[in-house]
DNA sequence: CTTGACTCTGGACCTAGGTCCATGGTTTAG
DNA sequence: CTAAACCATGGACCTAGGTCCAGAGTCAAG
């Protein structure tokens, strides 16, 4: 009764429960987030159920804005029993980025917005305030 | 007395006083943001004065998250008097993207304040909210 | 038994915006 | 006159995160 993890899942099936592509998957395997799957007499690689959630937890962490470097150092921390304040100083430092590029796009906003607003829209070309700011502007 | 726009620059000088680096010159020369140049008899590269304007418009219009294309379309307005309409419209196209931008960061900032804020910081990492999230989140 | 779906490998290709290189000719300062 | 600095070309290379392909072997349904 002792039957942990039944590797049962082919790369393609994998793939679908894990809503990736299959290249994805031996991707993956090459840049060292998965583990190297055990293998069919003819070659076919085979996965144990749990290798969907490790999958889904990539994409999430993806969807957060980590690197794939990132995550693996997240997988190695929850792989190899890590401490928390690992995890959490990553966790501060990708705020910090996302924190960092908000401030930079909110500065791009202001001026986008700014010069959208002076353009009147009419005519042609000549006296366009945005064309001439870029043209013109100080550093 | 009709001296305009003398030529006078090679690329390297082109490039110092614009700031950017002489494989950037050609490489703009090649994606058309940059007319082709005259020569000199030893078929060196020779720009107007005028031509470091031009580089400084495209490095304005990059750092205001335009990309090169884009820029090449504000520089053909520009060069061959379009209307203001169509440049406000790439201005409102861009606006709208760095907008739709902040606020997929701004949401992926939300979730990473709440994940540091629950993660206590000491101790291994089982139980970690943080990984436990990435592990069993929903989509 | 055959046909179609699946899998294997290694490597090429993609976007965006450059950057670097080798090889060889030109120009300029001393 | 000569060495250093400059310029020419075409193409390879870089990051990040995949995606696609050819050629060949395998597996399952009918």
């Amino acid at each position: 009764m002792l039957e942990e993890t039944p590797k049962t899942l082919t790369i393609g099936r994998l793939a679908r429960q894990a809503a990736v592509g299959i290249d994805t998957v031996r991707f993956y395997e090459r840049r060292g987030l998965l583990p190297e799957p055990s293998r069919t007499a003819a070659g076919y690689r085979l996965y144990a159920d749990d290798i969907v959630a490790r999958l889904r937890f990539i994409r999430r962490a993806k969807s957060l804005g980590f690197s794939l470097d990132e995550i693996g150092n997240l997988l190695d921390l929850h792989d190899r029993g890590g401490q928390k304040s690992a995890v959490k100083q990553l966790t501060q430092r990708k705020l910090a980025q996302i924190n960092a590029k908000i401030a930079d796009l909110s500065k791009i906003r202001d001026v986008l917005r700014e010069l959208e607003s002076e353009c009147s829209g009419t005519g042609d070309v000549n006296g366009c305030p945005i064309i001439e700011t870029l043209a013109t502007a100080e550093d």
